[in-house]
DNA sequence: GTCTATATTGCGATAGAC
DNA sequence: GTCTATCGCAATATAGAC
């Protein structure tokens, strides 16, 4: 599972083009994130980033290619991410407990864009959650391969890999639901617990 | 914590007039957790009732009162649940187990109304929310008061009984994203499967 | 590329007959 | 309580000047 650093799509356009491109995407996923794609028009992200109603439409062809851009560019930095802090280490135990404290730790970090990436999939359009999709079975099946690597070498006791799996991403996820800057927390102090729960979920004494 | 089993709150009206709410009900928990809340139209879900366009504000104010309704019910349930599964045993491991096990199998058993319980808050009016707040920090509480009783006992090891309620709850909760009945996993295997996570969480060996 | 203005559609909610 | 018809407005998206 090896992935180039994904860099951003250009299409043709000068600097300041790309800069009110940036301006954008940050404004959207703010406000997807607050009220959903659904719950917010054109006018809420072109105002929120102090331009023009129509703005949007001389970058994206539609309000859903803008999402499906911010989906795309998400997921490919978690993978990027993920890919990185595993291959620091060597044992599976290390691995697996980076695995999950990296990814508690990012969807605590960038929840704003996290809360796009995990809860508005369904407003995309079947061709570009196809493609999404792709990128969402590679970050699962890597949780899966490691713990199935564990268990194979005997290290790891789990009665169903998969569901160990599924419930490890599944806790990183939803921490882009209930974290709060706020909070008690920070997201190196989730990441840390994630690792640790990690462990002992797949049975391994810390 | 002790909560009456929740009896829908009846507007006066006649036989047929529950059964046509009933029915709006339904169409609206499969539609909100379907396309979300701003996703759904008011003749969305009357059409998909075999009513009339208008047919919903016969029985609602907005269409955010019957979210309300919705959320509040959905709320309830869980809580007259879990109240009911926790009093059937007597030590914190086998409650905890409990808690957990029901928590997740009904994310997963009633997923629909798992989605728009869960994902559907933020569409709620400041005065809603913060009345189904009030129920699900009781919900939230009965996990961290479990967690923090097999401490004080000293038969729970963790780190932050806090952050450790956090994750068991936020396990649970995410499963209604997840959940497919077409799935590997009935919702019982995920019930159970999440038992014996919570126990390992706390450091208790199965 | 950005703006203002607008075409067109769909939405929440209401009116009034039955 | 349910219907048909509709009001008023907000939404996506486009047109055309600069």
């Amino acid at each position: 599972m090896s992935q180039s650093p994904a860099p951003a799509r250009r299409r043709r356009g000068n600097a300041r083009g790309e800069q009110t491109r940036s301006v954008l995407l940050a404004a959207a996923v703010r406000a997807f994130a607050d009220r959903g794609f659904h719950g917010t028009s054109t006018r809420d992200i072109a105002l929120a980033a102090d331009m023009s109603p129509a703005v949007m439409y001389a970058h994206y062809a539609t309000k859903e290619d803008l999402l499906f851009e911010l989906s795309l560019d998400g997921h490919r930095s978690v993978q990027v991410l993920l890919d990185a802090e595993v291959g620091r280490h060597a044992s599976n135990t290390d691995r697996l407990r980076a695995a999950a404290s990296c990814f508690g730790q990012w969807h605590a970090e960038f929840h704003t864009q996290a809360r796009v990436v995990q809860y508005e999939l369904n407003a995309l359009t079947a061709e570009h959650l196809a493609e999404v999709t792709v990128l969402r079975r590679a970050i699962q099946g890597l949780f899966g391969d490691l713990i199935r690597a564990g268990v194979d070498e005997g290290v790891f006791q789990v009665a169903d890999a998969e569901m160990t799996a599924m419930s490890l991403t599944s806790l990183g996820i939803d921490v882009a639901r209930w974290y709060r800057p706020t909070g008690a927390w920070t997201p190196e102090q989730i990441g840390h617990h994630h690792g640790r729960l990690a462990l002992r979920a797949v049975g391994v004494a810390d």
